[in-house]
DNA sequence: ACTTCGACCTGTTGGC
DNA sequence: TGCCAACAGGTCGAAG
């Protein structure tokens, strides 16, 4: 489900309900999901204050004075704030409940997310460790994109779906990032110039950034942590529209598969 | 060191 | 209408 846009717009939307708010409980309904949800968190944050929201790529860390919740939303898991009576459904897996009766209510039905519980720090966490730079950072620039990329024979869609390469762009974005760019998402990743990267670098952060103004992407069943969708969906010019015109030359829009995932592109504007 | 692929899950969709 | 295969916003970890 989610990419960063949508992990930073559930950001936004849960931080203001949760900043300097103490957890009253933990309940963890379906320890379930990618990896087992750990008891130390309902010990380690009941009584204590969120005191910050960060988002690394598409985890979201949320800290505290005993140790850090980090969150990953997987394919389809969500946050939204609710009131704590509201019932629970099938997929509610953990309500974090603060003294104010709302609760930060955690829904995965695919369960490929998880939630864990960080006593140390938490910036060298095996899952956080190797993590490549934020897209929308300085760090991230054609000259680290053309040196990292030097040797490998990954295309160049899957090459920047890599998060060791750079954080947060997945299927999506990384379909709208190539279109924009005009660069054929089957190339090598060692093999583009620098110059094609540097036309590559601003599509990535233009999209992501139109992408988190609108709210996201909702496909299906994205919603902000309210449950209002996102409205990039209307802006997307060629995920989920194979066989469809192209935008620009309105030839038929080609659909392959990359690295296991579906990969939509125009072969006539991009080369 | 890098690439590929299976695995983890449930829900929705499209073809017959 | 029903059934079933294919597919879905991710990514870890094993195997090559």
């Amino acid at each position: 489900m989610p990419e960063l846009p949508e992990v930073e717009t559930t950001k936004r939307g849960i931080e203001p309900h949760i900043t300097n708010k103490r957890v009253k409980e933990v309940i963890i309904r379906q320890k379930r999901l990618r990896w087992d949800v750990p008891n130390s968190l309902s010990a380690g944050l009941t009584g204590h204050s969120i005191t910050t929201v960060n988002r690394r790529g598409k985890y979201l860390l949320l800290e505290s004075t005993k140790g850090t919740l980090l969150i990953h939303l997987g394919m389809s898991g969500s946050l939204r704030i609710v009131n704590s009576e509201l019932v629970a459904d099938k997929h509610d897996h953990v309500d974090i409940v603060f003294d104010n009766g709302k609760a930060l209510r955690f829904t995965d039905p695919r369960r490929f997310g998880c939630l864990l519980w960080e006593q140390d720090t938490i910036e060298s966490h095996p899952l956080l460790a190797n993590l490549g730079p934020e897209p929308l950072s300085e760090d991230f620039d054609s000259s680290y994109l053309y040196k990292v990329s030097r040797g490998r024979s990954a295309a160049i869609k899957t090459f920047v779906m890599n998060s060791k390469v750079v954080v947060g762009v997945g299927n999506i974005y990384a379909a709208e990032a190539l279109f924009m760019a005009g660069i054929n998402p089957k190339r090598a990743a060692g093999k583009v110039s620098k110059a094609t990267y540097e036309k590559l670098i601003p599509c990535i952060k233009e999209i992501l950034q139109n992408a988190i103004n609108l709210g996201g992407t909702t496909l299906r069943d994205f919603t902000n942590s309210s449950g209002e969708p996102g409205y990039f969906k209307q802006s997307l010019n060629v995920y989920g529209r194979g066989g469809e015109e192209c935008v620009q030359c309105k030839r038929l829009l080609t659909e392959i598969r990359l690295g296991q995932r579906s990969t939509v592109y125009c072969k006539n504007c991009q080369k």
